[in-house]
DNA sequence: GTCTATACGATGATAGAC
DNA sequence: GTCTATCATCGTATAGAC
């Protein structure tokens, strides 16, 4: 087994560390540290910080959207073959499932869905636009196929609850865990992963679907 | 007209920054110069940038969260009265309308607002548990009069979809502006406040009121 | 009690030697 | 490609003036 190449440790270390402590409080300094690679190898082969943190989001996130995509695209297809409009809920199913189910997936990191879900929420200008440009032909193709699903409703809230969704989504994935700080049971389990993606799911398509 | 004091001052600057830049972006040396004050004064008279940041919510945050605290009892007792279980939509309507409202009251600031949008999503642990302390009875008065309201739910259900909601509510606050960012529409304007707060609240509700 | 001046360690970034 | 040295800026802390 050969030791992977440096542009490759520091992704692997760069994920590790960002979805533990968030982009901010991770220097680069601690990165190289874990990757044995000298503190400049980030600048020289990423060119800064932000540029590391776009590379780590699009090595998982690309084959992540086409996943979602080709979802979506099947549902649209099958719709068709029946001569129905596409179910909401199976819509909501294939863009959100699939953040969830990456936890496991072999191309996947377990690492990874975190940071995704703090970007997507981010409030810091430079995180948020990054991940902006990488979903937004995924929110686009899935705002087509919702107005089809839904053609009582205008397009604009359509759009509109699309955004709802990606802030329920977001907060969902990065801070699942926190929902044991307000509940004072004191037998409370933390959520079982499918279970909390069911909820969401329902949760978002009753939303999606809501009279105008 | 007189000066308000350094204290004050520090306040107002801090507000005013967090909200446009937030709060890990901004310096304490930018927040001392906009206050015509020393480096020292914000540790002098906070202790910390973080102690600082608290400041800024509680200020804001007491007063709001006492308004949100007064209308769910409203609600309630109306319900009481009317020998009603409460209705879904009117608690969502007092945990979220006054938020959006208090861009316009007198003793707010449209600048805060921001600010609670953003450390209500925050991935920043320091910023959350800040904001989560300040917010977490009211989150609890909430759920219980959700339980009344949603009786054929599961309580520990309707605690995940309040907080789907959260998600969804800071989302919405915090960046109401780049929905534009996916709209290829040409002649598209910012919603109106008053129009996506209506938005927020009918797909809230209806998410929390889907059937199990 | 308030405020100023100053210094400390850590950070992201970069230039230049090898 | 990699490394050392160095820079400006950051949050924080403190000594001392008023």
């Amino acid at each position: 087994m050969t030791q992977p190449d440096t542009k490759t440790r520091l992704l692997d270390a760069a994920e590790s560390l960002f979805s533990q402590q968030g982009f901010a409080s991770t220097s680069l300094r601690a990165i190289t540290s874990d990757a044995k690679a000298n503190l400049a190898a980030v600048n020289y082969h990423f060119g800064s910080k932000e540029t590391l943190l776009s590379a780590v989001l699009q090595r998982r996130l690309l084959p992540l959207n086409q996943q979602r995509s080709d979802r979506i695209d099947q549902v649209l297809s099958a719709a068709t073959a029946a001569g129905t409009t596409p179910d909401t809920e199976a819509l909501v199913r294939a863009f959100i499932e699939a953040n969830f189910a990456f936890r496991r997936d072999k191309y996947g990191s377990s690492a990874l869905i975190s940071i995704v879900g703090r970007s997507m929420i981010s409030a810091d200008p430079v995180v948020r636009d990054l991940f902006l440009a990488l979903i937004h032909p995924l929110i686009n193709q899935l705002h087509q196929a919702l107005c089809l699903a839904l053609p009582q409703l205008p397009t604009r809230l359509i759009f509109t609850r699309l955004f709802f969704t990606m802030g329920a989504m977001g907060h969902c994935i990065c801070f699942s865990g926190i929902a044991q700080i307000f509940k004072e049971d004191p037998d409370s389990n933390p959520e079982d992963n499918n279970v909390m993606t069911n909820n969401l799911i329902n949760f978002v398509t009753a939303g999606l679907e809501a009279p105008c």
